[in-house]
RNA sequence: GGAUCCGUAGCUCAGUUGGCUAGAGCGUUGCAUUCACAUUGCAAAGGCCAGAGGUUCAAGUCCUCUCGGAUCCACCA
């Protein structure tokens, strides 16, 4: 039993995971310089996350990696963080609340500092965890996306769409999430389906129904369908109507929005708080009266009302309707989807804020063609219709947020002859909340230096009819006094930027496009689409030319993890039990990429049985590498032996097809069934008479077999195989020196 | 309303361009055991591949419809 001192009895990847890992960064295994470019950007997680189940579908990236070192190029996989913008602070401030506090005790500067020391203090640990899972990244490289080059880099793309004109300042009615004080994109709300009451008001001469009766009060017009005969006598008229705050007049006008067979073929159009009736009041040049406030509480033009929630005035409006004789009927069963804030799910306020947007007509044409022409391509193919589907109706988009952590805007409004307009909140001196216009405040006798020490937030009112003037720098222009946007970036432009932030200046030449991106397909519209968009833009060329999209990791019963449910498996735990090998193994075999993938501890623990299996082999055939020659090598043993190298000829072409398509389940699963069932099972044991009793040829053709499986289940399980290679090849040895 | 995916063993799911007796993991049952491995081996039970029709020499796979489930987009006074 020579030898046997190097194989233990047990794969034990407790003992084996942390000496391979330092090995690899050691002798500078991370990366190669030999061969062709093979480059992956590592989506980037958020600074202060920790290892989540979801996290181990970068497996796949590092299947990649691994599989194209071994087939001789020069992968590269450069990692980063993410600020996150919204999603970090939204953690904070829960953090926050559990002291009692919120976001309006710190000025923005405080908050941003505060929430920068927290991401610190939590960033860098999922570094450590990517490692016990076997990432082969740069990780010396990684990039932060609040990084002094990407801010200068983002900096400068808002800078040239501002001058190209992509760029555009305007009161436009957005999701407003009231609870957590910031706009939204369409793509952060989510529908639900809800049943509310629906109140048929009398309204003048006409009964219409709405879900809404408090916005009433910004009412300004009624429409009805212009083919209606019931109500095209009053088309064009202004109608007098009774209401709670008294008698009013409002016009009647027609337009095709309006459902004749719903309700009663009349609806009330309030622009100031509903997208359709914004739009509605574009067509027919209403006014814009907004009646509910961005801290959701209705306003002084609601008389008695103002000061109220929504919900509150809702009720109230009501009563007093009722009280009034002006609701005709209420109907209790009205199903309908209610549009909610996707991170705190509360109802959503549509309302006017001055707002950045990005135009996208033309910057989208190309982000189109390259996807119609395959210069990007997508893997399962689905989600090319899925991305196109979202592409083709693409709005501009919001990018302004108002909130503090993120970068800021990089845009100065010039307070002289403003100071009337120029709304903003700041923390004085003694630590009070103070808001109002910049003249009320210097009249009150607060400098501006104090203001803009304890800055929250500042809004232009009315910039969309009459603009202020304003610069694009990051510093304060010299001449005139000059006020700061107080919106940060929507995350996504910034991280959409990612392709553009991560290579080095040459590497543009040898590494642009990329390889693959691979990521969660949630995030196609968000992410993906954007990052294709920024780069047809800036670099005139695709920044990458697959993407792998995979799924969310599910529970067992294919339940999506979350705290609330209690199904959380946190993978280190997997890791520490059962190994890295066998917690990826778990997430790859016999899964596909389109769907759901399960993880259980059952399903770990057979490929931890797997790995195991894997260095039992190994260690058999090492157990009799010193058999001395006896030289008698029966034939009927060569039959068998022959018979091997045939259908091991057969498995490696399979594999390589299988590899070079994508199709990493099934690769596995090939390999698997060929080491196990075929090569263990049925060979090995044909064979182990022979091998023992000292034939060398069958025990060489065993030997070399095994090792080239052992290349192919590399990219899978890597540390084992990398283990088991040291064992036969020499402690300097490294797997990672071969070739598939 | 537009689009997409799924329905295969008790459970969770694989099944490339249609092609031999439909597979895996876990579970179940029986047998084996000083063997590289009990984290094992051998064997077994368990499936009208959701249903109906069609194309084909050949359909789990392609087409149509029905039923059931999920997702994305748009809309909903």
């Amino acid at each position: 039993m020579t030898g046997v001192a190097h194989m233990d009895s047990k794969f034990q990847p407790q003992i084996i995971e942390e000496k391979v890992y330092k090995s690899w960064e050691k002798n500078g295994r991370l990366t190669s310089a030999k061969g062709k470019p093979f480059t992956i950007l590592m989506p980037p997680p958020n600074a202060n996350a920790s290892l989540h189940a979801g996290h181990g579908m970068y497996t796949v990236e590092d299947i990649f990696i691994r599989y194209k070192r071994l087939r001789g190029y020069a992968s590269l996989w450069i990692p980063g963080t993410d600020h996150a913008g919204f999603e970090t602070q939204f953690v904070y401030e829960k953090h926050l609340a559990k002291q009692g506090k919120s976001r309006f005790d710190f000025s923005r500067q405080d908050l941003y500092d505060n929430i920068f020391k927290f991401v610190k203090e939590n960033s860098g640990l999922i570094y450590g965890q990517f490692k016990r899972l076997g990432f082969l990244a740069d990780w010396g490289r990684s990039v932060f996306t609040l990084d002094k080059h990407v801010l200068e880099t983002v900096i400068a793309t808002f800078k040239k769409m501002e001058k190209e004109g992509y760029i555009y300042k305007d009161e436009y009615i957005v999701n407003y999430c009231t609870h957590c004080g910031t706009s939204l994109s369409e793509l952060e709300t989510v529908h639900v389906e809800r049943v509310d009451p629906l109140y048929y008001l009398k309204y003048g001469p006409f009964v219409l129904a709405t879900v809404r009766p408090e916005t009433k009060f910004g009412d300004t017009a009624v429409a009805v369908h212009p083919k209606d005969k019931r109500y095209k006598k009053w088309v064009g008229q202004e109608i007098e109507v009774v209401g709670l705050l008294g008698k009013f007049k409002i016009k009647v006008v027609a337009d095709e929005m309006v459902d004749m067979k719903f309700g009663t073929g009349v609806v009330k159009i309030t622009p100031a708080h509903d997208p359709n009736d914004f739009e509605a009041g574009k067509r027919h040049n209403l006014e814009i009266k907004r009646i509910i406030n961005i801290d959701g509480r209705l306003n002084e033009l609601t008389g008695p009302y103002a000061g109220l929630k929504v919900k509150q005035a809702r009720e109230k409006v009501v009563e007093d309707l009722k009280k009034k004789g002006l609701i005709e009927k209420i109907d209790e069963n009205y199903k309908h989807a209610v549009t909610v804030c996707y991170k705190c799910g509360r109802d959503l306020e549509p309302t006017i804020i001055p707002n950045w947007f990005i135009k996208v007509k033309d910057l989208k044409k190309p982000v189109i063609a390259a996807i119609n022409k395959e210069k990007v391509k997508f893997f399962p193919k689905r989600f090319k219709k899925q991305i196109l589907q979202w592409l083709e109706v693409m709005h501009d988009w919001p990018i302004s947020r108002q909130i503090a952590w993120g970068i800021r805007i990089p845009v100065w409004y010039l307070l002289s002859g403003n100071e009337n307009r120029i709304w903003l909140s700041f923390i004085d001196k003694k630590g009070e909340f103070k808001k109002g216009t910049v003249k009320e405040l210097k009249n009150q006798g607060y400098t501006l230096t104090e203001i803009k020490t304890g800055l929250q937030q500042m809004t232009v009112h009315n910039y969309t009819k009459d603009p202020v003037r304003y610069v694009v720098s990051v510093e304060e222009p010299k001449e005139g006094e000059w006020i700061q946007e107080t919106d940060t970036f929507d995350t996504w432009f910034s991280s959409g930027q990612w392709p553009l932030v991560t290579l080095k200046e040459d590497e543009y030449k040898t590494r642009f496009p990329t390889d693959v991106m691979g990521t969660l397909a949630d995030i196609l519209p968000f992410w993906v689409s954007r990052m294709i968009m920024f780069s047809l833009y800036i670099k005139k060329e695709i920044p990458f030319k697959l993407v792998y999209l995979w799924s969310k990791v599910v529970d067992a019963k294919g339940q999506k993890m979350s705290k609330s449910k209690g199904n959380v498996i946190n993978p280190i735990d997997l890791v520490d039990r059962y190994g890295a090998d066998a917690f990826r193994a778990s997430l790859i075999f016999g899964t596909s990429p389109g769907s759901n993938i399960p993880l259980t501890e059952a399903k770990v623990i057979g490929m931890r049985n797997f790995t195991n299996k894997i260095w039992n082999i190994g260690r058999f055939i090492w157990m009799n590498r010193q058999n001395a020659s006896l030289d008698s090598s029966p034939s009927a043993q060569n039959d068998k032996l022959a018979a091997l190298k045939k259908e091991f000829k057969e498995e490696k072409k399979k594999y390589l097809k299988l590899m070079d398509g994508y199709h990493f389940s099934r690769a596995l699963g090939l390999v698997y069934e060929f080491i196990w069932h075929r090569f263990a099972d049925y060979y090995i044991e044909q064979l182990k008479d022979g091998v023992i009793n000292g034939n060398i040829e069958a025990r060489k053709s065993l030997e070399s077999i095994y090792l080239e499986n052992l290349k192919m289940l590399h990219p899978f399980i890597p540390f084992l195989t990398e283990a088991v290679w040291k064992v036969f090849e020499g402690e300097t040895s490294s797997i990672l020196k071969e070739s598939l």
